[in-house]
DNA sequence: ATGAAAGCGCTAACAC
DNA sequence: GTGTTAGCGCTTTCAT
């Protein structure tokens, strides 16, 4: 660890470590010259503060979690770049704490940060977070931003996409291509953003007359054997879907990929619209028609409001949620334009 | 910042607040009936150490540092996700930078770490990284492992994939496949991986008894447009490639686009094998012939030789050093079959 | 303008 | 088996 401190320097200058610290720190009430003595032979000597000697004083950390799912994966990836990009440039460090969708990881992590350890959390659920007590206590302590994944059961702020509405965007653009049957792809029961997606695919049915068919909805598995003989099993059956909306970019190259087995050519049988990030949609066999979300930019905004309430407390919180637009691409998964 | 202290358990519970803390790490010296008796109250109380107290006592922070270019990049997400997998195993705490290839922040953050802030580093440098004062600095005060983009310069251990033979081979591929002019992509001058990648390609050539070509080197730029523009210029030229390599995974998408905006097709006319760990290259269009590297297992690998070291000192840590094979996947991006 | 001293929360000698 | 004390590196009253 880092070794000369202020006491060295306060003996080598003949100073107490009271006027060397208020010296480093620019005070009024230490003389220029000695500022000057003082911050040369910081210089000289490499002298760097300790963090945590002053995070133990001041009570604060200068230091932010960043709790995700995954991060090998486009959205969350480019959303932490948002996020370490505004953390750096206020001066803030970032700590990465990945749950790889699993509650149990996610609740031992959250109780870790009940502990001083970071000023404020940035996170994104995981697929199969349902109860939400370790949230409201961490809440309590200290200040969280959701963005994407987020809890509806915390009055704090909230960073979303228009899920619902790009659920129907979607789902509206296949009935468009004149899908008869359209299938979709959920992620988990309990998130909210998936329950919003699904709502928005159950009004654009409605919309068009026609019925909801629970058969219709393939749910995500861990297992991505399991997930591809749910394809096998969606895609080889009598009534096959001729369009399918994957709310989950991961899956794509499943759909792309099973199809491709059973002979079935997108976007002749079978039209595909996909949430996702990823920069080969363009180049993809064919390319891929998404629902792209502002990742980047949620990141950032996530991490300003975080910064924002850090300097001022009396924030309200819940007034700076905010819902930024994504943004439907039609490309050649979609229509008959190969 | 979390509240509840170690005093406050001893008032409540009228003991010291040594005896407290022996009792919460289960000393032997204390007696089971008290220790019951603390552990209660902690539980009941919802007492999480403050680590920056220990910290600074121990001289020990129990966090490390990621320092990347990037993380909207399957290769350095995945690296991440094996790094954070194998620290918080081991208790620990990682801290991310990015350093978005500039060379300053690279040193800004470097010059942070020299703080005590953390027990050690994993990094992967810049392209741009030339010199190497910044990081023989920190090196002396906290331990240091390389991967992938490593520095030859310092002393410790490098987590590396077999370069030289990888830039041979992907060459050698497009010579079996008939190639008459190999074109390759090189990100930087100064690192090491994308020398020994060059220094493949050129073997590759002379094995076959071909001159080597400089016309045939692409430099990678910050600038999006600047490549699209390269690109053209060269796949326009009188004496086009007629394969190419791609020692960055993030040109494969402009190389695709302006094949297909100059008509010329893939893999026909021009063929192509690129760096990369993208889950979509078997999608794409046509599907792409790839070196894959073992990003998760470098970074894994990366982090279980800090953490062994942080453990015991008197590591050597050259003899550390690993290189990893990576992997060609022939795909229809660079054969005739498509 | 500078210094002495206390204290942030914790652990480790060293008493008793 | 438990308490006292000192100290990690820093900032901040409060003297002087």
């Amino acid at each position: 660890m880092g070794n000369i401190t202020i006491k060295m320097l306060a003996k080598e200058l003949n100073l107490s470590t009271a006027a060397v610290s208020k010296a480093l720190n620019d005070s009024h009430e230490i003389s220029e010259s000695t500022k000057q003595r003082v911050l040369e032979l910081a210089a000289a000597l490499n002298y760097v503060p300790h963090p945590y000697a002053g995070s133990l004083r001041e009570k604060k950390s200068n230091t932010i979690a960043v709790v995700i799912p995954e991060v090998a994966d486009s959205f969350f990836s480019l959303a932490l770049n948002g996020i370490e990009s505004v953390a750096i440039e206020k001066g803030y460090h970032a700590l990465i704490y990945l749950t790889h969708e699993r509650f149990e990881r996610e609740k031992t992590i959250l109780k870790d940060l009940e502990s001083g350890r970071v000023d404020g959390v940035i996170m994104s659920l995981t697929m199969k977070t349902n109860t939400f007590g370790h949230l409201k206590t961490l809440n309590k302590i200290v200040p969280m931003v959701f963005f994407d994944r987020v809890c509806e059961e915390i009055d704090t702020a909230k960073i979303t996409t228009n899920d619902e509405e790009c659920g129907y965007q979607a789902t509206q653009h296949l009935i468009d291509q004149d899908c008869k049957k359209i299938a979709i792809l959920s992620i988990s029961d309990s998130l909210s953003i998936s329950s919003k997606r699904m709502q928005g695919y159950q009004r654009a049915l409605l919309d068009s007359g026609r019925a909801y068919d629970a058969s219709c909805v393939i749910d995500y598995s861990e297992d991505p054997a399991e997930n591809l003989e749910q394809l096998r099993k969606a895609f080889k059956a009598a009534g096959r879907p001729d369009g399918i909306v994957a709310t989950v970019s991961k899956m794509t190259t499943d759909i792309y990929l099973v199809a491709m087995e059973l002979g079935l050519r997108i976007p002749e049988d079978l039209k595909v619209v996909s949430f996702s990030n990823d920069s080969t949609v363009a180049i993809l066999n064919p390319s891929l028609t998404t629902i792209t979300q502002p990742a980047f930019e949620m990141g950032e905004l996530a991490a300003n409001i975080l910064f924002r309430a850090l300097k001022k407390k009396d924030l309200i919180w819940t007034e700076e949620s905010r819902v930024l637009p994504s943004q439907l691409f039609i490309r050649n998964s979609s229509t008959g334009s190969l």
